[in-house]
DNA sequence: ATTGATATTGAGATTTAATCTCAATAATAA
DNA sequence: TTATTATTGAGATTAAATCTCAATATCAAT
């Protein structure tokens, strides 16, 4: 079962129809390695110059497409105090869930879990008698590089 | 040392002036219990026809003023994964650290602290020699109300 | 109270990521 | 091949937040 199977299948199920796009995306996404957002994925897919031409708003709807059938995560990795919203996608797909330490100085995310805050977590949400969907952990702060790199 | 003596004494200090607006915005805030969005608060402060006029971008300035002299936190309530970005604004001073659990359906938030949980969230830290500043712990799901009015 | 240097203000323009619109086109199944 | 239905991209739109800038208010020093 590859993620393409999956795709095609999640697909398949939906009614949707699988095209040329969308395939081209869910190449490139699965392609890089890093966490990219969706306005440099649509810069960079513009840039091939490809016999296809992918406009932006096929990019959005095809990484919603990627998220729904659970191969894309979209994580914002803004440090939820200036206007600025960075929008990434990570791989899902084999990718175990994780939270991200985020240096307010390089913008680097570091990805880390821990089995015991996740079971505390479930703890506070029995406590409210609270359904926990999903959850997003996120540590600010300086990462060792940008500590050293005194300012 | 009240609330309005820390934003005077912030002000002063930053050589900054204690205007008419700026004061009536802090009372505003500080009268009010439940988090309330920047846009909302504009809109509240216009309808009441003061005799003093408030321009949004006031409403803005004073907000990261409240926020600078940790009176204020700007909390984004948004699901981090639809588009909308939902930004409040809480009480700080007294009032100490939590985080919240979100509901998917009625938008409410619930507050906890967890003492274990920041721990952990400090050894983690640790681990990867990062500095930590602050951080956000945001558990989505349904609240108890919700998942009893079974959609 | 007056002055003067400087900070502040609000209207409206701008930014920006993301979404929407819709007529033309492509994908699928019969 | 054909009919049905989903998809596409250009460009418009949205919406929170910020920016611009000329007019005005603040406040410390007279
Ligand atoms: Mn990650
Ligand atoms: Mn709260
Ligand atoms: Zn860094
Ligand atoms: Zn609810």
């Amino acid at each position: 079962m590859t993620e393409k199977d999956i795709f095609v299948d999640y697909l398949k199920q939906q009614g949707l129809k699988f095209t040329k796009q969308r395939e081209e995306i869910l190449n490139f996404f699965l392609k890089e390695e890093k966490h990219l957002s969706p306005e440099e994925m649509f810069d960079i897919l513009r840039k091939k110059r490809l016999p296809l031409k992918i406009g932006r708003a096929t990019v959005y709807r095809t990484l919603k497409l990627l998220s729904e059938c659970g191969l894309a995560e979209k994580v914002d990795f803004g440090d939820g105090l200036n206007r600025k919203v960075i929008t990434l996608f990570e791989h899902k797909f084999a990718h175990p869930h994780h939270d991200h330490l985020i240096c307010l100085s390089c913008g680097k995310s570091f990805e880390f879990s821990n089995p015991e805050i996740e079971k505390l977590q479930e703890n506070v949400a029995r406590g409210h008698q609270f359904k926990v969907a999903y959850h997003r952990l996120k540590i600010y702060g300086y990462c060792k590089k940008c500590q050293s790199t005194k300012k």
